[in-house]
DNA sequence: CTGAAAACAATACTACACGT
DNA sequence: ACGTGTAGTATTGTTTTCAG
C-alpha cells in the first residue's frame, strides 16, 4: 500500500531543476565520489533500491548478515542518515527531507516500526548516479512494481517486446526530458508535442504532486519515448509507432490509458490553435 | 527491538599561507 | 599558477542512556 506520509515532492520538472541538482550536491553525482557521506548515503539507497521496503534494522541486516553487534550500531547510523540529526541546536537534514526516501507503512513484527522505501525521485536518482547493473534494475522493478505499476508492474512483458529499451528510463533519470524543440525535425512523429504535453498536463504540480500522478507522468514519458528512433527508415509505418502498437497488442489497459492521454493532447492543441486564430490579432 | 537524544571523539572539509 | 601544510570549523561516528 504505497501511501506517502507527509512527504511532498514535485513533478518531473521539479526533479530536473530542483531535486536532482540538490541530491547531486548533497549525496554525490557519481558513484566514484570519495566523500564519506556520499558513499554512506549511496550505500543506503542501493540497499533500498534492490531490496525494496525495509526497516532500518532490515537494512543493517542486509549489509552485515549475522553480525548482530555491528547491525546494532549500524542500524543507528542508517536511522540518522534518514532522519537527520540535531546537534548543539543545529539541525542537519536527512534523506527523508529531500524526499528521496519515504516512510511506507509500519512493520509489526516486534514493536511497531517505520518502514522506508525509495520515492520515485529516489529511484530516478539511483538510476542516475549509482552504477547499477541490469540485474539490479530487474530486482528493483519487482520490489517497486506497485509504485510504478505501468512500467515496473509490466517489466517482464515489456522486456519481452522492446528488449533493452526498458532500461532507457536512465535517460529520464539524467534529467533529459526530451522536450527539446529539435525533436520536431522528425516531423512524422509528434514527439515534441507529446513530450511537451506531458509537462503541460502537470504544470500546476511543480511543488506538489501525488505519487500516482507522478507515476503516470513518468509512465507517459516512458511510452512516448518508444516513439523515438534514431534514423528514419523508409517504411510505411513509423518504427516507433510500430513498437508502441506491439506493446498495445497484448495489453489493452496500457493501450486505453495511453490513447486517452493522446486524445487529451490532441484536444488541447486544437483548442490552443483555435484560440490563436480567433484572437483577431492577425 | 524501536526511537530519541546527549556527550564527546574522530574525521572531513575549508580557507588561507607558504614555498616553489 | 600549482601543490602542500595546517588551523579552525563543520560534520559524522561512537557510545551511552532512557523510555516504550
Amino acid at each position: 500500500m504505497p501511501q506517502d506520509q507527509g512527504t511532498r515532492y514535485g513533478n518531473l520538472l521539479s526533479y530536473k531543476y530542483y531535486i536532482r541538482p540538490t541530491a547531486h550536491r548533497l549525496y554525490g553525482s557519481s558513484y566514484t565520489s570519495k566523500i564519506k557521506h556520499h558513499e554512506n548515503v549511496q550505500k543506503l539507497l542501493q540497499i533500498l533500491f534492490i531490496n525494496g521496503t525495509c526497516t532500518t534494522w532490515d537494512m543493517a541486516k542486509i549489509r552485515f548478515h549475522n553480525d548482530i553487534s555491528t547491525i546494532r550500531t549500524k542500524e543507528k547510523e542508517f536511522r540518522r542518515l534518514l532522519i537527520g540529526r540535531t546537534d548543539r541546536g543545529k539541525h542537519s537534514a536527512g534523506i527523508l527531507e529531500l524526499g528521496l526516501v519515504v516512510k511506507d507503512g509500519k512493520s509489526y513484527k516486534k514493536t511497531p516500526s517505520d518502514q522506508y522505501r525509495l520515492s520515485l525521485h529516489g529511484i530516478l536518482f539511483c538510476l542516475d548516479v549509482l552504477n547499477l547493473s541490469n540485474t539490479d534494475i530487474d530486482k528493483m522493478a519487482i520490489q517497486y512494481s506497485a509504485v510504478l505499476p505501468k512500467i515496473f508492474g509490466k517489466w517482464e512483458y515489456l522486456k519481452s517486446i522492446i528488449g533493452d529499451d526498458v532500461y532507457k528510463l536512465q535517460i529520464l533519470s539524467k534529467g533529459l526530458l526530451l522536450d527539446n524543440p529539435n525533436l520536431i525535425q522528425d516531423s512524422k512523429i509528434p514527439l515534441y508535442e507529446l513530450m511537451s504535453f506531458i509537462h503541460i498536463k502537470y504544470r500546476r504540480n511543480f511543488e506538489s504532486i501525488s505519487e500516482d500522478d507522478l507515476a503516470n507522468q513518468i509512465s507517459y514519458w516512458f511510452y512516448t519515448y518508444l516513439l523515438y528512433t534514431r534514423k528514419q527508415k523508409k517504411t510505411k509505418i513509423h518504427p516507433g509507432v510500430q513498437k508502441l502498437h506491439r506493446v498495445f497488442e497484448r495489453d489493452e489497459e496500457i493501450q486505453k490509458w495511453f490513447l486517452e492521454f493522446f486524445n487529451e493532447a490532441q484536444k488541447y492543441y486544437s483548442q490552443r490553435a483555435n484560440a490563436l486564430s480567433s484572437s483577431g490579432i492577425a
